[in-house]
DNA sequence: ATCCCCTAGTGAAGCGCTTCACGCGACTGC
DNA sequence: GCAGTCGCGTGAAGCGCTTCACTAGGGGAT
């Protein structure tokens, strides 16, 4: 038999205690009225009597709670798993509570999750890459304080975002690249069928056009458990073309627009017996905390992850707690550049 | 002026859209009582209606919710960063939530964590590695069913746990590296000032005796954000002695209780010059998603994580679901030979 | 001295659900 | 035919807090 859970105390415990009415020590402890001699006697009862007050009892009252909801598009994405981590971390930090849930790479799950995740009541919600057109979003903003985190919601005007400088990161990347000789560069990129013509592909075509660089636009399936398929089709794209055309007949780099893609193409080179950085060039675009943990290091844009909790988690706290707005934010990212990248092979 | 949230239909409105007693509609839908033609009809105005219990306040009512509190030590920690997304992830998927926390690598916070998560009155609990020594654990276990993940807590028998069957883990890489010719180890392992002669260490030794081997102890500073210091401990230690004497005068395998501290013993083995696997083995003893991402793919011991998160999940749920007790399962680990072990270098 | 307003404090009504204790009719067994 | 059961359904009492509407008293302005 297990030993009776001890009674925790209740505000009328501590009115008791005090003297007061309970409506009175609620007021007190949360600051919001009554003499400061009345709450600094409220504060020390309630210490004294170990009283932390019943979240879900205030919840249920006022009709909102500490809690904010996480909902990300899957956390077996690397760069996800460690913001969703960060994210969790800093909430609690500020004496916030945050429920995840994750898509799993399922964006058809996102309506079902997001009602799972609303029964709950949240006071807010931070979103990390999932589908940033759905037109969800504008219901959902419109109801709940919302901080989209890598891509602004388009259809959901007041909600607020910390979005990536994107240009200057991709511009970087691509000076880096030309500087080292390379003239033609795969670009690695999810396989989103729904959304056509995402600015990500112009930007990137701007890019390369300014540099005179030639772009292989690579198309990829997502990480799954098996990577093999990702691997598989990383090297077919990257895999030399005929025999006895002009070597190296394929691109001497290849940019990828996730870290994990990253990995993949360093496996597909490993496949090809392509040396890296010798024969290949390898650019992420994140910075998974790890990014740097493995064999030569990758050259990565570090969107800062410490940078982007601090302002999606600060901005939607400050909004809920002060009412103020939401807004964009924009973090500028950096080119970290380590060990896969060199210069370009030279023609035989 | 935001859109008016609209009004969700409480259980009243269920109840006066069927005719019955509120009472009555709460016991149909959990199935608890009532004839299958009243629940029948119950559900079914319940789905018209789109109604949905407000799980604030049947916690409230109950006393109970279907939350689960999950803590870990830090989600700096790869593997732990992993876990806890799959753990988060698979209680979402069975329909309950999760509020995560961790301690961020200080023991001493963990108290106060507690009682924030504690707070949200959550029905059970799920603790990946913390101390597992530590006394506060009975008193927890004791009121909350709770099941512990990678240790038993030793102090709290009525908690659940799934552990790794070590023993097995650890005579495997022993063997895998007595095979290859190694007869001097580094065992990385983190330095827990407060837990003296961990099992773990004993299993060491044991091991390492029987395979003929000699060990050297090597307590690692954990993962902060700046892993130089990390780096610079590992290369000290593993770094060959005064030149001159038999070469190599230093472990020519590491092992790693870690996977971080494997990628960690990579980076120092760089500084070093020292080539993997020509010059020093490495051997993890995790397997996050990325073990095999990069580099030659790191030799380790696979938890196997969804096996683990499933035990895990399964057994709190059922627990808390049937109200069946909870015990201590064992997942056999698994050791993965990839590419950074190799033959021991011959002495010159 | 009068009036008004402002502040500190209070009573009571919920928030939406669960659950106890009970009424009622139908069924059983003798 | 009658007490004893059993299953269905219900009224009402909370769970622990917030918040509205209000009272009482203490200035300040007039």
């Amino acid at each position: 038999m297990l030993a009776r859970v001890p009674k925790r105390p209740t505000l009328q415990d501590v009115a008791d205690a005090v003297g007061l009415a309970p409506a009175t020590v609620s007021y007190a402890l949360r600051g919001e009225r009554g003499s400061d001699e009345t709450v600094a006697r409220v504060r020390a009862a309630a210490a004294r009597l170990g009283y932390e007050v019943n979240p879900i009892a205030a919840a249920l009252a006022s009709g909102r709670s500490r809690t904010v909801a996480v909902l990300c598009g899957s956390t077996r994405d690397l760069w996800q798993q460690s913001l969703v981590a960060a994210l969790a971390r800093e909430l609690m930090n500020r004496g916030w509570h945050a429920i995840v849930a994750d898509a799993d790479g399922h964006p058809e799950r996102e309506d079902a999750l997001l009602a799972q995740l609303r029964a709950q009541r949240p006071a807010g919600l931070l979103v990390a890459p999932l589908d940033p057109f759905a037109e969800q979003w504008e219901a959902v903003a419109s109801q709940l304080p919302l901080v989209a985190i890598g891509d602004r919601l388009s259809r959901a005007p007041s909600a607020g975002a910390v979005v990536f400088d994107n240009a200057s990161g991709v511009a970087a990347v691509f000076d880096h690249l030309a500087e080292l000789g390379h003239r033609r560069v795969a670009v690695v990129l999810p396989r989103r069928p729904s959304t056509p013509d995402r600015p990500a592909e112009r930007l990137v075509a701007r890019e390369a056009k300014r540099c005179r660089m030639s772009v292989d636009l690579v198309r990829t399936p997502p990480a799954t458990a098996d990577r093999g398929e990702m691997t598989a089709h990383l090297a077919a794209a990257l895999a030399p073309g005929p025999a006895g055309t002009d070597s190296p007949d394929r691109p001497t780099a290849a940019f990828c627009l996730t870290d994990s893609f990253a990995f993949g193409v360093l496996r597909a080179a490993r496949s090809l017996d392509l040396e890296v950085p010798r024969d290949l060039s390898v650019v992420g675009f994140e910075d998974v905390d790890f990014a740097d943990l493995a064999g030569p290091g990758l050259t990565t844009v570090d969107w800062g992850r410490d940078a982007v909790v601090g302002a999606a988690v600060g901005q939607l706290l400050t909004a809920l707690e002060s009412g103020r707005g939401l807004e964009v934010r924009t973090i500028a990212p950096r080119l970290v550049v380590r060990g896969t990248t060199g210069p370009a092979p030279t023609r035989r």
